[in-house]
DNA sequence: GTGAAAGCGCTAACAT
DNA sequence: ATGTTAGCGCTTTCAC
């Protein structure tokens, strides 16, 4: 009940044990009397004892190693903002005896498992992951499991694995958000069009998601809008729509290249277009009336979360939540500089 | 150049001098010959020394009392939610040593004030403040700067003060906003009216600067669109509208009681609505579509950095910005879910 | 003016 | 099984 901060010193002395029983109690070291134990635990109890983490820190000041897997950023906006998030949570816990190491890997899925081998080579204290290839890496995750060594994913979410955290969006209600702004913008009767460009569609399961989602809204609602969903490998094969456009309104892209399309739409075009991601090719066309929309997938936010929860874990043993899930932001012109 | 976390001992001996002395350089508290003070600087210039934190504030545990002062916010919920972001960083700072005081005013001049003099009286280490009342309170500002008491804003800007830190929105371009989602929600021909409930509007310059910002995005786009400004000290003065509405296509409330608004409207009013902040009844209306879109202040996100930023100086002595601007969110039904 | 040393609260190695 | 103690890096007091 009372207020004050108790240290392990005053629960020595009231439970009348001493300062390296209270520690062995508190941290389940074992080597304690059940007598002792049960004294400790007590006193624990009764003042709901709080223990100084700046105190535990200090001591532990040990250099943590946290690797970061992340795609090769020196040509990708994207990613290079989610290390600028990464680099800030850097600065801040460097003090603190937190370092980084870097594993960029090329977009192709044996650079992504090679570096993860790499990973668990050189055994780092936690692991940040931006994991876009799905299959084959299962058993790489189970092998920092069985190290013991805790990881967080980024931005791509696979389910049944022991992580500390996942770091994203709810892709699904970021199409219904999408859906919702479209709906305002374009005329009933007319079709909009979900475009995915992405290599390996099949496995980028958080862009069916995002398109799920957008239909889903329609659906629910009960609307007649026509939607049709186009799947492309690469930005350049976006050409092939020049024909489909006059039929168009609108054009949901579920990827950050939605700059892309907008340089295929006629200069007076009237079709309204939804994308992703504050990269400056976007936001330019953005405040240039091109692109009506942008949602914000934050990635900068993602990177600092994600080493911060990692940091806090391995400084303090800080319990980090299973899923953050970061806002949906919706971006237009007008707002677009506070996100920047 | 080195990578290395140098620390006063290594720094003592690179400098042949003790650690006392070194301290004593640091921070400039003389005693110091001329000579081991350019030794020392010489040393530390070369390592580019930073000092640990954690070590810095274990020892300087000394309980700093933060004071704040809000208006009272059993009856009100935008202040409640920004009570739960301050209670968010109070938990976390608390085992640092920092302990809140919180000061309650009623809505009105006098309370204001009086609880302001009671904090000066305290003599807290710094103060966070919600100061909704100009007028009068600038000698008490005076005060705690003479005291070398610092202090931050929250929600409402003053300008010529010696504050740390003002954290608040843009409020100008947060009409903008208001203004570039209105004119995709109504038609061009019709009347928008930008509305106001505020007992002290005269003062409240941060909803002059809405309806500026409001005013001028139409102006800068040259639309012919049509905008009335009308101010109520009270929401029940809105009931006047009545006869107004069926020439109104739009409605732009600055402030939290977006609500109120929608309770005059008909059931099946076609009359779009934007207003403020995620209060629960705002959100309900978000959700049944009375209310279209509400820009989020962020009242919670305000509170927990007003704090934060007050405790990080006072246990790291950290630098705090002049100003923090939180982002323009815009809410629609979709994702209201993920800002709550 | 300078250095030596105690101590913040916690941890872990080392005695007992 | 339990108690004692040396530190983590920084600050500050107290001798000299």
């Amino acid at each position: 009940m009372a207020k004050e901060n108790y240290t392990i010193r005053d629960i020595a002395e009231l439970a009348n044990v001493s300062r390296g029983t209270v520690d062995r109690v508190i941290h389940n070291r074992g080597k304690v009397s059940e007598t002792a134990v049960k004294k400790v635990k007590e006193v624990l109890e009764k003042i709901n004892y709080e223990p100084n983490l700046i105190a535990r820190s200090l001591k532990a000041h040990k250099n943590n190693v946290v690797a970061i897997i992340i795609p090769d950023y020196s040509e990708d906006n994207y990613w290079r903002q989610c290390v600028y998030g990464i680099r800030r949570a850097e600065k801040e816990f460097r003090q603190f005896g937190i370092s980084l190491q870097y594993y960029e890997y090329q977009k192709t899925r044996e650079a992504y498992e090679q570096k993860f081998s790499d990973v668990i080579v050189d055994e780092p204290d936690a692991v940040l992951i931006v994991p876009i290839y799905y299959s084959g890496s299962l058993s790489l995750f189970r092998q920092l499991e069985e190290r013991e060594i805790p990881y967080s994913l980024i931005n791509t979410p696979i389910e049944d694995l022991n992580y500390q955290t996942f770091i994203g969006q709810d892709y699904r209600k970021s199409g219904r958000v999408a859906a919702q702004l479209m709906e305002t913008l374009v005329d009933k009767e007319k079709k909009v069009v979900v475009v995915h460009v992405e290599q390996d569609f099949e496995n980028s399961t958080h862009l069916h998601e995002k398109e799920e989602g957008f239909k889903e809204y329609f659906r629910q609602k009960n609307s007649t809008q026509q939607i049709e969903a186009l799947t492309f490998k690469n930005a350049k094969d976006l050409s092939s729509l020049h024909q489909e456009l006059p039929n168009i309104a609108g054009i949901f892209m579920t990827t950050s290249q939605t700059y892309e399309i907008a340089d295929y739409l006629p200069q007076d075009s009237d079709i309204k277009v939804i994308g992703y991601d504050l990269i400056p090719k976007n936001v330019e066309y953005l405040r240039l009336g091109k692109i009506n929309i942008l949602i914000h997938q934050n990635p900068k936010q993602q990177g600092y979360d994600g080493v911060s929860y990692l940091s806090e874990h391995l400084l303090y043993k800080k319990e980090m939540p299973k899923v953050k899930l970061l806002p949906l932001d919706v971006v237009v012109s007008e707002n677009v500089d506070c996100y920047l």
